[in-house]
DNA sequence: GTATGCCTTCTAGTTAGATGGAATGTCAAG
DNA sequence: CTTGACATTCCATCTAACTAGAAGGCATAC
């Protein structure tokens, strides 16, 4: 498949795959006879699992480290499994925090539902929609 | 507490505390008669939330938002109640993906564990043991 | 009484991550 | 055989979120 393929079935934009490669978080592609890149299945989850780990907040240069030491089938020194080590325990503490974060929009969700009787009403907050729905829908 | 407190205490550059401010995220401080912008816990309390919500992937719009509903005593609309929906769904999304993420990196480590029999190792990953650091320690 | 901290405003630079545009080349359909 | 969608590279620009520096002045601590 081609960048435009590829870039389609993640929703990202094709520079940005280019961008990737240039950075060594996708490896140099097959190239057809015309040039083109020629991605694989195995590139389309790479690139997803590099989407996902950066949704969840690792920087491109964690994600590289972890897809260079997933590749590398040689020893580990116990340099990288204490980097490992420490990205474990980073995720250990933001799972906890989600988890807190997300006991607290529940409760206010909870008084909001209480407040809300049933019908329509008018507050500040509608008319920043615009900024909002583009927050949203990012 | 002055500003340079507060920042100290949460470790954050007093600077940010009055870009904060200016972007609505924290309240027009108390003065003292100085004009010294004057603190108390509930800044402190603010000022933790947006930094740990940030950590957690929120952009500081996203924050204000959040905020800005918790101190709206008002009966909200149901618009911002889908808001909030959302970002409740995503935050659900976001732990599911960060457990999955988790047992992946455990995976690793044990396959490592397992190739480490105990000797210290040279590999090329070490040699970029100074950007590592960086990145780990930011 | 002199550092050091904080105030204001303004301007500008930084980093990460991505995106846009120009100039040029390739491919598939009609 | 041309037209429009896509590809290439290179360079430049954009956004979010800071961060820094300067100028000029008052405040507080040792």
């Amino acid at each position: 498949m081609r960048i435009g393929e590829l870039a389609a079935r993640l929703g990202v934009n094709p520079k940005t795959i280019r961008y990737y490669e240039a950075r060594g978080l996708l490896p140099d592609p097959e190239r057809l006879p015309s040039g083109y890149r020629d991605y694989g299945p195995e590139d389309e989850t790479r690139l997803a699992f590099i989407k996902t780990a950066q949704r969840l907040g690792l920087s491109l240069d964690e994600i590289g480290e972890i897809l260079a030491f997933k590749e590398r089938g040689e020893r580990p020194c116990s340099y990288v499994l204490s980097v490992l080590d420490a990205q474990l325990s980073d995720i250990d503490r933001r799972i906890g925090e989600l988890v807190r974060l997300r006991a607290e929009l529940v409760a206010l969700k909870d008084r909001a539902d209480q407040l809300l009787t049933g019908a329509a009403c008018y507050c500040g907050i509608v008319e920043h929609a615009g900024r909002i729905s583009q927050m949203t829908t990012r």
